[in-house]
Order: C-alpha cells, then structure tokens, then sequence
DNA sequence: AATAAAGTTTAGACAAATCTAAATATTTTG
DNA sequence: CAAAATATTTAGATTTGTCTAAACTTTATT
C-alpha cells in the first residue's frame, strides 16, 4: 500500500477521533487537521478507494482493519521517534510533537525496528502514551483518569492528555511532569478548579481547563 | 525560504553536478534525478524565481550564494542521518542512503544540531564523504584519488564515489570498507584491473569500473 | 557553411491536494 | 411535521510537480 504523507496523516486522525465514537464526521476531521470539509470528502473518496475507511456519503467514516492497521504503524513512528528525541537529543516534551510529525512518514520496518531496539523497545512516549508494538498492539491505559474526574486524595501524573505547547510548558513552569506525586489538598466546586501539592513545594491552584489534562492513577 | 521536498532534491542535484563544471545542464539534471528534461525546465524557472539558481533559456544552471548555501544544509543533514544509521542503529554503510534521502528533509536547525552533538560532530559519513558544518563549511577531501589512478603501491581507503547498493555490496563481499589498507600488485594495462590484497587475504583482482569508485590516499 | 544530431524549451495534459461558493442532505427545533 | 440550522457534498479553480510530443536552439559533422 503506497500512501501519500497526507494519506497518513488523514489516516491517523481519523484513528483518534474514532476512539469511542461510532463514526468520524466529516468537519471533526477537517477541524483535527485544520483544512476544510470539502477537502476532507474529496480525500475519503480516494481512502475508500483504497480500502482504508468504510464511507457512504452524509454518514460519516471509520477505519476498515487494514486502515487501523496502517494508523498503529503511524502512531508507533510517531511515538518511538517523540522518545528518541527526548531520551537521545535531549528535547523537551512540548518539542517533539511537531518534529515527530514529520519523521513519523519516514516508511521503513527495519528503520522503525531498529530505532525501537536502540531505545530498548520503550512502551509509553514523551506525554506518557502507549506506543503500538511491531504488530500493533497498543497497551489501553485505561486505569488512567483525569485529575479533575479522579477521587484518591495521593495521585501520580501518568500522562497528559493535550500536546499542545502551551499546556506542556505550563506544566514544566509548575514542576508537573510524567511521575510527579500529587497530594490534592482541596476541590473548589464553582469553578471546578483543584488546589494541589507537590513535595518540597508550596500548595498552588490548577484550573478545570489543566486539570481535565492531565491523566493520573492513584498511588 | 520555505522549500519544498522537490525543490530541495533539485537544489541538491544541482550542488553535487556542479563540482568542477561551469553550469549543469538540463539533460544531467534529469539524468541524475531520474525525471525528464522538460520537468527540469519548469523547476529551474521556480528555482530562479526564488534567486536560488542563475539560468538563461540553453544557457544552463548555477546556484546562487543562497542555493549553495541551502544545498550544503540539506548535505549536512543526509550525512548526519547517515552516520546515525550506521552508528547508532546498525545499518550497514549500503542500506543508509535511501533512508537519508527522506530524513534529509526534516527541516530543524535544533535537531540538526543535537543529532550532530549526539553523534560526536563527526566530519566524515559511511562512504567517506565530508559532512559540512553548522556554517555550510566542508572539507575537500583533497589528497584522495581514485584506485585506478593511485601511484603508490600501499594505500588506504578513504571514500566511495558511488553509493549504490550494488558497488557496496560487491565491497563488502570483498572485505573493503573504510580505512582498509591495499597493497597493490600489478596493474594491468590491457583492461585497467587491479590486482590488489589485503592483510591476511589472498590477492584478487577488480574491474576499473570498481576502481575508479575507490577513493583512496597513500600509506 | 549547410545540414544533421543533440539538447532544451514550450504547449498542453494529468494527478494530487487544496480552496471557495453553491447546492443538497440531515438534524434540530418550535 | 415543517422550517431553520447545521453538516456535507459538488462544481469549478488553483498550485505543485510531473509527463509526452512538438518546436526551437545550440553543437557537431561533413
Ligand atoms: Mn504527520
Ligand atoms: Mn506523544
Ligand atoms: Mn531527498
Ligand atoms: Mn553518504
């Protein structure tokens, strides 16, 4: 199967705005890859075609086997090469979404083996998600929580929810990171805010908006 | 100066066709990018446009300052990848090109520059060929000379001028790879073949089609 | 120097990926 | 359930990169 970089990339997000939902729409797509609707319906035309998604017009998309397939090996590149840049080049995690974006189209199952092996076949990525394995199986962290869902009071930061620059350099400005331990100290219902402690610091508040991403498990 | 993958693989053609010549013309263009000489003509209207060439209707092409410029960044970026394939993940010297043809692509002044800290700002790459650095300056690789060309009787290898699978393979069946050490026995003037040997090796003979893509410098 | 050969460019076409504006279908709401 | 709102698709353009075939220019040959 030859694909485009912009096959790929239609590909992969169609494979996560699948997550629980029946069928992707047509504007939830070109929203997630910031292009227009009527791009997104001429380009499920050509995956149809193709065999990578189910499509029948005005009702929605979904991966056949094979596109989930294809979107598992995109995700695994995506991933290995995120933790490369982090554990080998000493990137920050709020700079290696874009770059990984790029590298993740780079095709080739020794390549993608080899760098897996050279970074002893890591499970999770910079922002503490899963990474598929050689034959797309992906581990569902499904313990994990949002902080402002989850009810023990000693928690651990397992992953963050949004890559976005701004919330990651938000966190790092506030000592969060993969495995920082939190102690929440008080629940403010007006407006869904958290006051929260880490060791060796003083208390601090977190809004709804932060706290909604960032993935924990009890301790 | 927003590039895209064509143009650079363009510019980069073009660097690597102008050693020694006064301009390229359309027909090696072509012949090196394997496309056809009408698309070279397009593109080279493109590249003018953005200053990158100078080029006069059947008069052939010469990159700018600026072309030159952007062609040593994109060497330098193949070659850093290269060294990282072969290095780091084990890929032997045969096996890394096409993969770097991609890789070259991803533009980030960080990453280039991490990756060559990473790799020990190493000055050669697998074949030999020098790697410019962070200011686009690179070492001739002067005192090389071909095989079929060597005077002297003890000699080292120092560079590859061909980088294809099939030269390479033949060469490592053969034992030589970088920094090996020949000992010349006999030429022969009737087709040009060496006989050559290596330390604990009976000695063998190659083609000038083989020797003359060994670079070599004296012991 | 005239002609042939080789090299290069133009004209016109096509595929991929995108867009805007208009048309059509589905969903929501009073 | 009909009208309004929302979502989606189509029609028609545009950009980039490519091609073939024909025209044109330069160069080599007799
Ligand atoms: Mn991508
Ligand atoms: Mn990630
Ligand atoms: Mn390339
Ligand atoms: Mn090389």
């Amino acid at each position: 199967m030859n694909l485009t970089i912009a096959e790929e990339n239609y590909i992969k997000s169609i494979f996560k705005l699948q997550e629980g939902t029946e069928t992707v729409s047509t504007n939830a797509i070109a929203y997630e890859l910031d292009t227009k609707p009527a791009s997104v319906t001429d380009m499920a035309k050509k995956l149809k075609e193709k065999k990578l998604i189910d499509y029948e017009k005005y009702h929605g998309i979904t991966l056949t086997a094979e596109g989930k397939k294809i979107a598992l090996q995109i995700i695994r590149r995506h991933r290995l090469w995120e933790c490369f840049l982090v554990d080998k080049l000493s990137f920050s995690w709020e700079e290696v979404h874009e770059l990984a974006e790029e590298l993740e189209h780079v095709r080739s199952e020794k390549l993608t083996t080899r760098l897996s092996d050279f970074l002893g076949n890591p499970t999770t990525d910079p922002h503490g998600d899963p990474i598929p394995d050689a034959q797309g199986k992906m581990n569902k962290i499904r313990s994990l929580q949002p902080l402002d869902k989850a009810a023990a009071k000693r928690l651990e930061v397992a992953a963050v929810n949004d890559q976005s620059t701004a919330l990651l350099e938000f966190l790092n400005a506030k000592g969060i990171r993969l495995g920082t331990q939190i102690e929440v100290i008080e629940r403010y219902e007006f407006d869904n805010s958290v006051e929260i402690k880490i060791k060796n610091q003083p208390a601090f508040t977190i809004s709804e908006q932060v706290s909604k991403n960032i993935l924990v498990r009890p301790l």
